[in-house]
DNA sequence: GTACTAATTGAAGTGCGGTTTAAGTCAAGC
DNA sequence: GCTTGACTTAAACCGCACTTCAATTAGTAC
């Protein structure tokens, strides 16, 4: 604690692999720490630092958006104008993501519940607001 | 026209290349279509497919696992045992990222509404309902 | 027949997100 | 001193999901 934490302690607190926290120092998502005899020494903060990374992942964003979205914070700057139109694009995309999943999950949980479902069943119900348009409220329970 | 469309037609029509289309034709996702003289011809059907494929795509499904999602409609055989319980898990997986998702829209739209959140709110926030963090199917057998 | 376009193939290439490897450094314990 | 084990580096390698390439063929237009 009082000599921080070593790559690896720091990769098991978060379930990560030592070479991946140094390719995202590497990339630039993770700052450079501080070397006690060439070691990386980490604090707990990078814990949860590394937690937002992968959550960043875990919704789709690239590594350089998850760069980016780390950097729309550096600092006291509030977020620049590069910043607020990434955010703005990317809920978009997380919205309608969202809107996919939860179809997703519809025809998943009815097709192992009913044991019936067609193919054909599935492309509407999975399809039926479009790829595109924003339908509302048509939630078909299938099941 | 009921000579079926061309793999460049279908490829415009699903908004997707044609080396796609044949490398999922590869990969198992699309059965072999008829051909006419030695070239692919679809029918409209095959672009609800498509869809169906860029959705479980996009919510994270691999091409291994689109595979067993579509074949788990085979015919009118009900889902297989293998077909459930890989549903059983997506779901977990899509209820996870749903979570992670809609937390990461919070923070995304409340950064660039007030200007001045830091990275640690950010922290507080997206971790705010604990660490459960998703699986990235790392256990290899070594046979 | 000639030209052009869109299709065909297998093989090789690409970009991402890491992982693995080879060779070496450091601190501790025997 | 020697060994052990966790660390260091650059560079090579990997799997995935496609894309691109090169050479060829089929259909249509003139």
């Amino acid at each position: 604690m009082t000599t921080g934490m070593s790559i690896g302690a720091i990769a098991r607190s978060a379930g990560i692999a030592p070479s991946a926290i140094r390719y995202y120092e590497r990339s630039g998502l993770l700052p450079k720490p501080a070397r006690r005899s060439g070691q990386r020494r980490y604090t707990a903060e990078t814990v949860g630092r590394l937690r937002i990374i992968q959550v960043a992942r875990a919704a789709g964003f690239t590594i350089t958006q998850t760069r980016t979205f780390l950097s729309g914070f550096s600092g006291a700057t509030p977020p620049a104008a590069r910043w607020r139109a990434l955010a703005a694009q990317k809920i978009e995309e997380l919205d309608l993501l969202m809107t996919q999943i939860a179809r997703m999950r519809l025809v998943l949980k009815s097709s192992f519940q009913c044991g019936c479902l067609r193919i054909e069943d599935c492309e509407r119900a999975i399809l039926a607001a479009g790829p595109r348009e924003g339908d509302a409220g048509r939630d078909e329970p299938c099941a």
